[in-house]
DNA sequence: CTTGAATATTCCAAAACCCATATATATGAA
DNA sequence: TTCATATATATGGGTTTTGGAATATTCAAG
């Protein structure tokens, strides 16, 4: 097992850049950061989203898709309705990150 | 001016999460998530990265362009040599956090 | 001005993404 | 079962991204 260390060494390296770049390929719209900063409030569901942003709701739906698939955020069914929120505190942490690293940019141009 | 706040207020908000997903769009490769990595060290130029990751030299400079017009990382030129760094230490920041986030969820797998 | 080394840009076809529309599924109530 | 509400998925065409190859630019030395 220790003779193809190198390997899966780097194999793990590959898998693990890739799930770094699909998870960062959910934050490349602007609808779904807006999404993701509605929810810091706390768990929203669709119909939450739809009225807040005013919507379609299969575009909320296609979106907020995105985000459950690369990990970005969780699901929790209630009836027929289901509520989204943050998969982890670093999820927001990161947002807040990027958030701050722009404003930055944008005073720099005023 | 106060009449057109809200008006100002949302097209600030939308430049805002557009340049947002504009540099998230900048870590969503798993090449330029490697690059940023390796300028973790401090300053490389694009001979040192190629070195480090045996990539076609116009491979590598495309990536750095992405990352530079995101506003990921700086560029300092001597000679006929230009030096790539990380642009904000937060951007270390976000990807610590991202690869943390993925690693647990890599473990989760095993 | 010419050469060589380092880096940047252009070009292009395949793949991926975006978003509106239409349709499907799931759940609870009647 | 039928219906209404909430949410999800399929489809399709227009736009953008990707990555490799060829080419161009920049700079210092001679």
């Amino acid at each position: 097992m220790s003779s193809n260390q190198n390997i899966n060494t780097l194999d793990d390296e590959n898998k693990s850049l890739n799930l770094q770049a699909e998870l960062c390929q959910s934050l490349t719209h602007p609808f779904r950061l807006k999404i993701l900063q509605i929810l810091q409030d706390g768990e929203k569901n669709v119909s939450d989203i739809k009225t807040l942003t005013q919507k379609p709701q299969p575009y909320i739906s296609q979106h907020l898709k995105v985000l459950r698939d690369k990990g970005a955020v969780k699901t929790r069914r209630e009836a027929n309705e289901v509520y989204y929120s943050l998969a982890d505190s670093r999820i927001l942490e990161i947002c807040e990150l990027v958030a701050d690293l722009i404003s930055k940019k944008i005073r720099s141009y005023e």
